[in-house]
DNA sequence: TTATGGATTAGCT
DNA sequence: GCTAATCCATAAA
């Protein structure tokens, strides 16, 4: 039985709540391949409250996924799919469960999920960190004060270039990684926790396609990136 | 508190 | 060349 965690919107008001201990990750239930061979909107809502673990030797990072969104590959001119299977792209059209990590804006990469059907994907946008707070925020560049407050830690994983860069994850050494088996080092696992209420909304920073409620979040948390987006 | 522009590179036209 | 599924520093209000 995970430790008991507090509704992420209602109580998380200091550092210590909603923390996990070594044994808690230890503990869950990675998610199978079938989690991911659904189509990609049923795989976002189904992701949100799932934790995403890095493991790097004996170290373990983990987040709580609190926002993300669905591109629904060739139906969907938004998605980086919509074009056709590219030499970037193509992890998009192989098996479910898989990482697509792109490289944007001259600095920042973004890690998705392949799911069902040719081209769908999920984009993981925020998580609130529970596991290697401090190793996060050291590979953020962060410097956390002795009792941080959500205020900082959401600089943490508040984005999807800074979950990336909270987890070191980049494209050369995470694209195509099964995020179905803990062996890649790079894993999504369930703990028993349930959000509440999810919101969906536009998704965020595209140009077309934009009027489709394709991103969700967890309603109320401060995780989710942005200011005051919910 | 909100708005704006720079950084920096892969991929596409 | 131009744009991009972003972030951050700085400026204005």
């Amino acid at each position: 039985m995970p430790r008991r965690i507090f509704p992420i919107s209602e109580s998380n008001t200091g550092s210590a709540f909603n923390q996990l201990t070594s044994a808690d990750v230890r503990r869950t239930a990675i998610l199978p391949r079938e989690f991911f061979n659904r189509d990609a909107v049923t795989v976002a809502r189904e992701l949100l409250g799932k934790l995403l673990i890095r493991r790097e030797g004996r170290q373990l990072l983990a987040g709580r996924i609190v926002e993300d969104e669905a591109y629904l590959g060739r139906d969907d001119p938004a998605a980086h799919a919509y074009a056709g299977r590219t030499p970037r792209n193509f992890v998009l059209f192989g098996p479910p469960g898989h990482a697509y990590v792109y490289f944007i804006y001259g600095n920042h990469y973004c890690l998705n999920v392949s799911c069902l059907g040719q081209g769908e994907g999920v984009l993981f946008r925020a998580m609130q960190p529970v596991f290697g707070i401090e190793a996060m925020a050291r590979a953020r560049g962060l410097d956390l004060p002795p009792l941080p407050g959500i205020a900082q830690l959401r600089m943490i994983a508040s984005g999807p270039g800074r979950m990336s860069q909270a987890l070191r994850i980049t494209r050369e050494r995470d694209n195509n990684k099964d995020l179905a088996s803990s062996a890649s080092g790079l894993w999504l696992a369930d703990d028993g926790f349930r959000p509440g209420q999810i919101l969906a909304t536009r998704r965020i920073g595209i140009s077309k396609a934009v009027e489709r409620p394709l991103r969700f979040a967890v309603a109320g948390n401060p995780y989710v990136s942005g200011k005051r987006i919910q």
